[in-house]
DNA sequence: CAATAATGGAGAGTGCTACTCTCCAAAGTC
DNA sequence: GACTTTGGAGAGTAGCACTCTCCATTATTG
């Protein structure tokens, strides 16, 4: 198959796709000519993760290209595995807002981060993650940023997303296959293209919620 | 307050609330003089709110203005609130990818839609909303992206995001507060920056999960 | 085997988003 | 009364994801 086959395939323009190979997103066919060469199914299937990656799970080409490095190259350790598919996580949306600086000048000026402590709590109560985990940062900044906007999570419906999480991660952990690299695609893929489904079916299931909770204004 | 101690106590330059002011984002302050204008609290909780939405949750400028109408003009029913709700989830990450031509050309083509008609069967089966309701269609579209970048999501993997979601759901709704413009601003803003929130939750438990299962390779 | 079409490769240009910068005259401050 | 700040508006910038244009080959077709 040369490009035209792959494009036809893929459903993504021609132009696009000598960009991905420009970008390293795509490997390179097997020359034939000196311009001339042909695409195969391992191609066909990497465009189409591309553009599973940045069309539903909304990632930039550039966190892409850091995931397609981690499934050419899957890490040894189940430890390094899951670091990768965290490092994947902390990029999406831009990396962290450099610590703005809260300028205080306000009647109150917090001793030590509330929203830090907060988001430490619950990690220690679920016994998750460690401690320092930048995980744990990126919590703190979602409830601060959800506290600015004058949203007051109660500890009910924090605990609440917490067992959801429990639930699904223990589902994703069930669903890794055995053997390395299935698993290596397995947990980052999978989990990237079911973050959008999981929000969708939270949509899904406040609309049911909200219909038997029929309040009387 | 001007606009300089607008700035300072949220930490957004002056330059970016001009910006903000002339796009409509932020409601003027009130005049007094010919260059010369008061802000207040109402303008810190937005600009605040603003930055939320976008730092956290993601969203462009485009869809933070859709989500701050319906906050300055709440529907009048439930019904529509969902609506408003849902409008600004499917806005997220960009309109859908109009529908781009899957040219026949392979030796099978597929009669009906799979993932339509799995994602049609699993709100029927949960009783959520209607058929034809356009979160199905996006799950569809989710589901056939995941499927494309070769991941098989199970049954009982798909039940568990669903357990999920309703395990939270349940928890929004009980979140909700009695009057109208403060349930509309639960609803809508609570949503938008606790779906971060969810997807870090999930990478910690998964971490947890993938701990106590120490597989032998 | 000559006319036409497609290919790989690389640079430049496009459209969109979210700012950021520069000006300006009027208003406030020291 | 010099200096700074303000509101307002236009223009410029940076990053992203393409998309377009060229061009010297190859490939295909009549």
């Amino acid at each position: 198959m040369r490009i035209s086959g792959l494009a036809e395939r893929t459903g993504v323009p021609v132009a696009t796709l000598k960009f991905y190979l420009r970008e390293g997103l795509l490997h390179a066919g097997t020359a034939t000519a000196r311009t001339q060469a042909v695409y195969d199914t391992t191609h066909v299937e990497r465009v189409r993760l591309v553009r599973a990656l940045t069309e539903s799970a909304g990632l930039t080409l550039g966190v892409v290209r850091e995931v397609l490095t981690v499934l050419d190259d899957p890490p040894t350790s189940r430890h390094e595995l899951l670091g990768a598919a965290q490092h994947v996580m902390l990029a999406r949306e831009g990396a962290r807002p450099q610590e703005h600086a809260e300028l205080s000048g306000g009647p109150s000026a917090p001793a030590a981060d509330p929203w830090a402590s907060r988001a430490a709590e619950l990690v220690a109560a679920r016994d998750w993650c460690a401690e320092d985990d930048p995980l744990v940062a990126r919590l703190a900044d979602q409830l601060r940023a959800a506290d600015a906007a004058g949203i007051d999570l109660t500890d009910a419906h924090l605990a609440a997303l917490a067992e959801a999480a429990d639930t699904v991660a223990a589902a994703d952990v069930a669903s890794v296959p055995a053997e390395r690299a299935g698993a290596v695609r397995q947990v980052v893929v999978g989990t990237l293209l079911t973050d959008p489904v999981l929000l969708t079916l939270r949509r899904m299931a406040q609309q049911r919620a909200s219909a038997g909770v029929e309040r009387t204004d």
